[in-house]
DNA sequence: AGGAATCGTTCGTGAAGCAGCAACTATTTA
DNA sequence: TAAATAGTTGCTGCTTCACGAACGATTCCT
């Protein structure tokens, strides 16, 4: 499962000066930043950080089964049914049964939930500018790009679907 | 099982609509999955990721008071406490009264610190290979100095207000 | 000098997130 | 038929965290 890590400085092909650029604390620090000011933007919308993630990834790769899900977000299982009765109960996701394999079911944004991402991508413009500050547009959409792929390929371990990349909407 | 978004080369004009184009739930998403792998590979150094990213803060700007890290961190002070006794248990940090203001605790890495927080990201290395594993060393490196500036920026100006641009959506 | 404000510290309280187990249904697979 | 898988529900317990109260030390204001 886990990646050995082996006693240090073992590698000798890789440059070392890349030792310290871990991005794993910032991504933390900058998470977090973002996920405190995203809570009260999303709250008049009935929406928690976490709602956001689950949408964003299900807009990624849509018709995904549930244990797929879990394993993309990382989540418990039994968790992740409480997250999906709060989304489906505000109808911004449908559970169908898959045709396939009826044990399955494949969840699905609606049109109202593809709308509600948007809505609240959007309300999030202040939070991500405060955040965000100190990068210029085209840095912003550098980022986005990164993360967006960076999400996306550790996706393909877990399921089919992934096609994040560029999309021109 | 692959589904392939054709356009790889037409990389056309400008992302002009960035408006759906907002990294929070990115963040949040792989700073989870980060944070997940980190814990483990961590904890062989008595080290969780919230010390981590207290020390990469200090490492980036030291010699700051305690109040001005709870500022940066977005943590409650008496929490900055407790995770500074851990740190300072661990002889990784130092905590001096400033001579201009005897009231205040200047914490600063010690030499241990910065030698373990070295160690720590060095054994991230496979955590990060499984969270960003679909971005080259290039881009890994563009990733770090985005989040980095953005860290850094965000840390600035954290004693200011930012007014935030009124949101039209 | 006296009083108010600030910084750090300790303690307690309460809410929220989340992992994990157990048991159950429906469905598929061997 | 038996076993395995997907989802669901309910429960337990741990951890994190924000928030408040009180306190000593120190500085700033007048």
């Amino acid at each position: 499962m886990f990646r050995r890590v082996g006693r240090l400085g073992h590698m000798s092909a890789q440059p070392l000066d890349s030792s310290e650029h871990r991005s794993g604390a910032l991504l933390d620090h900058l998470a977090r930043r973002m996920r405190l000011r995203s809570e009260s933007v999303l709250a008049p919308l009935g929406l928690r950080p976490r709602h956001l993630v689950a949408l964003t990834v299900l807009r990624a790769g849509g018709g995904t089964g549930q244990q797929a899900l879990a394993t993309i977000l990382e989540m418990d299982s039994t968790n992740i049914v409480g997250l999906l009765n709060d989304l489906e109960a505000k109808q911004l996701i449908e559970r169908r049964r898959s045709p396939e394999d009826r044990r399955r079911h494949v969840v699905e944004l609606t049109e109202d939930g593809a709308k509600r991402l948007s809505e609240a991508e959007c309300a999030l413009a202040g939070a991500e500018d405060e955040v965000l500050g100190a990068l210029d547009p085209a840095e912003r959409e550098t980022l986005y790009k990164l993360l967006s792929r960076a999400s996306a390929g550790t996706a393909v371990n877990c399921t089919e679907a992934i096609c994040v990349a560029d999309d021109a909407c």
